[in-house]
DNA sequence: GTAGGGTTAG
């Protein structure tokens, strides 16, 4: 094209400098114009026999005809020619093309709708707004045009403020209007506008008879959660389509109405409307939260049928599915599958891994993932996050803590909460503060977070500020909120300021559940308030064996056999042979001295095939997690240094006081073979290890019982002879073990 | 000439 202007010699002078633009022409060429349009045909063929050129691309043509430029004396002139700088979205051609109108006097408005039509086909929103301002009447389809240009690019405030306009103009919306402008009032929460616009929609019929405005309400309520007013819309549409009753399933799914979602998809099958992918997406997330297998089954047979189980969206949401049906076999097939998983994929796999308590697997799948080159997002980093604080997986943890970082992400509050998370359950509260402090948005799920963090660590008075920050900062506390706060005032001793928050939850909004009482009754428990705890219990409408339990274990600790006798019978009634329970009260009367009754005990565990799940210990030394077995001695390839760096610590630390706490052995044997039991608690093998392994820094354990009294005794002296802090995650909080003494002080 | 629905999370 260069060449022919070149040929046109000073012409060139003409040209507008916008034409330098080099981007190819896509298709078209004179012929083409010549077929399509009436107006500037003539003066292109005409120009094209000057030069007596056999067609070219439209762009050069549109040159040359600019270098006539006399020629623009009509609007037919140039109307085609913007048409086809329209469909080759060529901005430069379109503004020299106002250029021209505004040279040969010709007044905006002839053109405005076209030339917005093209600003907003070009991505030229400034230009596009710009001339339609000047405009001083617009058609109806330039104003929704406008708004649906703002509401694709989220810009949901433009979109409004152009639909406002619109009204104070006098100009009323139409179906195309409406079925856009719902979406930018859920997106900005603006309920009350959006009644009026539906109330207007009503009036003009099209929420009956127009299906896509229909779609577009059934999706804005349940966007503001009002999944019934969105079925009482989808009721009135005379002709229901796939997308406005998916639409609905979609709102049923997302509310977690799981069983409305189900309903509304059978509902689609008897109208006879075909599902397709975004439906099946939806309905199969609800038979996962149903753990409803045998119907999820069905529809994956309906989608291998109808040949929707090829499509990435529809396959991720099949293996949610499986995966939160627990069939994790099924799901490794159904990935296996994909072809080209994407990150969405990959983040289903994870997550559903480690619900699965799978999460060595999880981060098996996430590194291959990271392999793969697809880029992880903050949902899966989250995922990841949450495979390593289930197991306590710190430097695990600080890896994906360094791919955070890399991507940016760590001021975004699902990776951030993932972060503050792991390292609570690590046990490092300082590290997830630090975290916490970097956010760019405070809400209360990090709140949550960060108050947990707190509780289960013990620091009662910082989680207490934190609430009473999120109190300031006028945030609605949620059950998990009531939990953390109660669970922190728990572990640390703050029994008289429980009691007060109790009160309070009481009365506020949150509906308590038979977990917060079970957090009061262990609270009031322990601090010996064993009436005030059973009088607490009395109060609940259907108390659950958990709570009932927390209660004997409080007897268990005052050795008050009498109440606990008591309870015993109350529980096996509800739950016949329950295990916890038999474990329980065989403790308590090993505690005692009461052997025939422990001997009893256990001949009826036994004869009810129950058995006591072992103690273990879990140690992460060089990225490996290493288990510790009570009682083994001989499992780890490393037994004979363990044993030997064991008895040294023990003797070491009898030199500072220690003595075994021979009321931690719950069987009745010989004193020395009490002490030998003891010496084999599996956080102390693990302890071993670790020192034996020279780990830096401090030393963290993970435990799946809690930890004993002996164990307890022994690790604060042991953090004084290594000097260095020791960190035991056991199934109830933390022990920072630090020179001598503990976090909890002592009240666990 | 302009319009409606999805899959991963603490």
């Amino acid at each position: 094209m260069g060449l022919l202007l070149k040929k046109g010699g000073n012409a060139s002078s003409n040209t507008p400098a916008e034409l330098n633009d080099s981007g190819d022409g896509r298709r078209n060429n004179a012929t083409a114009m010549r077929r399509d349009y009436s107006g500037g045909l003539i003066v292109v063929s005409g120009i094209s026999s000057l030069f007596g050129s056999k067609g070219g691309n439209f762009r050069s043509q549109f040159r040359l005809l600019c270098i006539a430029s006399n020629s623009f004396t009509t609007t037919h002139t140039f109307s085609p020619l913007l048409r086809q700088c329209i469909d080759e979205r060529w901005f430069p051609g379109i503004k020299t093309i106002q250029a021209q109108m505004l040279k040969s006097g010709f007044p905006i408005q002839l053109s405005g709708s076209k030339l917005v039509d093209a600003g907003l086909k070009c991505g030229e929103i400034g230009y596009a707004r710009k001339v339609f301002d000047e405009m001083r009447e617009r058609h109806i389809v330039t104003w929704n045009s406008l708004i649906a240009y703002f509401i694709k690019h989220r810009r949901s405030k433009e979109a409004v403020e152009v639909y406002r306009l619109m009204i104070t103009s006098n100009v009323s919306p139409d179906e195309y209007t409406l079925s856009s402008v719902f979406k930018a009032f859920s997106d900005l929460g603006l309920e009350k506008e959006a009644q009026r616009s539906h109330g207007l929609a009503v009036v003009l019929g099209l929420e009956v008879s127009n299906v896509f405005v229909g779609s577009a309400l059934v999706d804005m309520y349940v966007k503001f959660g009002k999944t019934r007013e969105a079925k009482l819309v989808l009721d009135r549409v005379e002709e229901k389509d796939v997308v406005l009753i998916t639409a609905l399933v979609v709102g049923y799914s997302q509310k977690g109405e799981d069983a409305e979602a189900v309903k509304a998809f059978r509902s689609m099958l008897v109208e006879g409307v075909q599902p397709n992918e975004y439906t099946y997406a939806s309905v199969l997330i609800s038979c996962g939260n149903l753990k409803d297998i045998s119907y999820g089954k069905l529809i994956h047979g309906l989608m291998i049928k109808s040949g929707f189980d090829s499509a990435l969206g529809s396959q991720t949401s099949l293996l949610t599915m499986y995966l939160r049906c627990c069939l994790v076999d099924d799901s490794l097939c159904i990935f296996k599958c994909i072809e080209y998983p994407n990150e969405v994929t990959w983040t289903s796999l994870v997550s559903g891994l480690v619900l699965n308590g799978r999460e060595e697997m999880a981060l098996t799948e996430f590194r291959k993932m990271m392999c793969d080159s697809v880029k992880p997002n903050s949902f899966t980093l989250s995922s990841a996050l949450r495979g390593c604080s289930n197991l306590a997986m710190f430097e695990e943890g600080r890896q994906i803590h360094g791919i955070v970082l890399k991507y940016g992400l760590d001021r975004d509050k699902y990776a951030g909460s993932g972060l503050i998370d792991l390292y609570g359950k690590c046990g490092c509260s300082d590290m997830a503060r630090s975290v916490f402090d970097t956010l760019s948005e405070v809400d209360v799920i990090s709140l949550n977070t960060m108050i947990y963090s707190y509780a289960q660590n013990g620091f009662g008075h910082e989680a207490l500020e934190l609430f009473e920050r999120m109190m300031n900062l006028g945030l609605q506390a949620n059950d998990v909120t009531v939990l953390s706060v109660l669970l922190a005032c728990n572990n640390s001793g703050l029994v008289d300021e429980g009691c007060e928050f109790f009160e309070s939850f009481r009365k506020g909004k949150v509906v308590l559940t038979n977990d917060h009482y079970a957090c009061m009754v262990d609270m009031l428990g322990r601090a010996g308030r064993l009436d005030e705890a059973e009088m607490l219990i009395n109060e609940v409408v259907n108390p659950d064996l958990v709570l009932w339990r927390t209660l004997l274990s409080a007897c268990k600790i005052h050795r008050n056999v009498e109440m606990a006798e008591r309870l015993k019978r109350k529980i096996l009634e509800i739950a016949p042979g329950d295990e916890g329970t038999l474990i329980l009260m065989s403790n308590l009367y090993a505690s005692t001295g009461k052997w025939n009754r422990v001997i009893e005990m256990k001949s009826d565990m036994r004869g009810m095939k129950l058995k006591k799940s072992p103690a273990m210990s879990w140690v992460e030394v060089d990225r490996e997690t290493h288990t510790f077995m009570a009682g083994d001695l001989f499992s780890h390839p490393n037994s004979e240094q363990i044993l030997e760096t064991l008895e040294e610590l023990i003797k070491k630390a009898k030199d500072l006081g220690y003595a075994e706490d021979k009321s931690c052995v719950f069987q009745d044997m010989e004193e020395s073979a009490k002490e030998r039991s003891l010496h084999q608690h599996s956080e102390k093998l693990a302890i071993a290890f670790a020192v034996w392994r020279n780990v830096g820094g401090s030393i963290r354990i993970l435990k799946n019982l809690r930890v004993c009294v002996d164990c307890h005794s022994w690790i604060k002296i042991v953090s004084r002879v290594i000097k260095r802090e020791i960190i035991c995650r056991d199934s109830k909080r933390f022990h920072h073990f630090r020179d001598g003494s503990c976090s909890c002080r002592d009240y666990w």
